[in-house]
DNA sequence: GTCTATACATCGATAGAC
DNA sequence: GTCTATCGATGTATAGAC
């Protein structure tokens, strides 16, 4: 009646290398649209078409797979801000980049954010035992430190690398927001290059000598 | 034994117009510190010093507390968004009074705002029967009407009027953010202000005529 | 309006066979 | 490693007295 019959001439079910894989990608599936801790364990097993006992056993509670999904985005999330903090240009360019590769990150992986994000926000009693603040310090470090390369070079201003930074991870922020809402639509990547250019350039006109003066 | 034996000579409890506040409140700080769904009933009635039952007279279930809650959040801050889009001043002063607004109001209610912020982005299962996009929708709309404003004046930058709004909402909501994770340093009125100023002039160095060009 | 007592479902986690 | 079967605790909500 398992499946893994069909597979199996005598009957028998062989380990399945699988089912690891197929319990992450369905917690984080039922994770994401019923919340933590609203999701039972039995659904799931059942969407990851395993029994309880498996879950127990590759996993050793329902906080320990939470755990192991926030482990692999924090994985990814790392990867992709040291390729970026890598790049070659201008302070503008480099920022623009990484802002590109945490942005393209994220929408490429909209359900584990969303649980990344509850978790972060959420509630401060029954927090899973894993570090969240290894995403916002790497990526404020990552954008800190280019800014600073940029007031050295005299392309930006100097004075104001504390909020510069802040103006930065805000626009990263609010796509990422706008991305994860079931209620927004979004941005987009020529909205945040859009967004960009306003925070790079200002929002206020500029009063050229002109015929009108 | 109950609280109220003390002030009625009879040992009877009076009808108590305290009771309904009482579970308010005791629901906010419960739902904020524990989240929406791992909260008890019998938690929240523990800490309201009040029974059961009471909570299913006055509110008609859980989900009926929650909704209370977000109605409240809903009207008090509508009223702060109203009175700062009717402000007088440049675009840049009345767009300045706006985020202070929102930010105060923000700052005055973090439990609330925590537990709508879970709301808002939380699972899309079991959502209480509230429109939660009034939050977000009054607030771009102000936003908007003042940068509209302003590029009419030829106060701010003609053609961006949508990512310049973005970016305006983007300050809002790290502001907001930061003050209301368990896990960052608050921003600040000043921290705020310089932000925007970020925004306003931008972040580039203005390359002004000098000797060492 | 507020109480005591409880119905009834579902939860996370495990025991023990195979 | 994976199964069936089940334990004990806790969940929301209500019945009925006062």
């Amino acid at each position: 009646m398992a499946w893994c019959d069909a597979g199996a001439p005598d009957g028998s079910c062989a380990p399945d290398p699988d089912v690891r894989e197929r319990l992450l990608r369905a917690a984080v599936e039922v994770f994401d649209r019923k919340g933590y801790a609203a999701t039972s364990v039995r659904e799931i097993v059942e969407h990851a078409r395993v029994t309880k006992p498996a879950l127990y056993y590759h996993f050793k509670s329902k906080e320990g797979i939470l755990v192991a999904i926030l482990e692999e985005g924090a994985r990814q999330f790392q990867e992709a801000i040291a390729r970026a903090a890598a790049s070659k240009g201008t302070a503008r360019q480099r920022l623009v980049a990484l802002c590109e590769q945490a942005y393209g990150l994220f929408r490429q992986n909209v359900p584990v954010v969303r649980v990344a994000h509850a978790v972060y926000y959420g509630p401060r009693e029954g927090l899973p035992a894993f570090d969240l603040t290894v995403f916002e310090r790497k990526l404020v470090a990552a954008i800190r430190q280019i800014i600073q390369d940029g007031v050295a070079a005299g392309e930006l201003q100097p004075g104001s690398v504390e909020h510069m930074s802040i103006a930065i991870s805000a626009v990263i922020a609010v796509c990422t927001d706008q991305e994860i809402s079931p209620h927004s639509t979004p941005v987009g990547l020529d909205g945040l290059h859009g967004v960009l250019d306003v925070v790079f350039e200002g929002m206020l006109a500029r009063h050229l000598p002109g015929p009108e003066s």
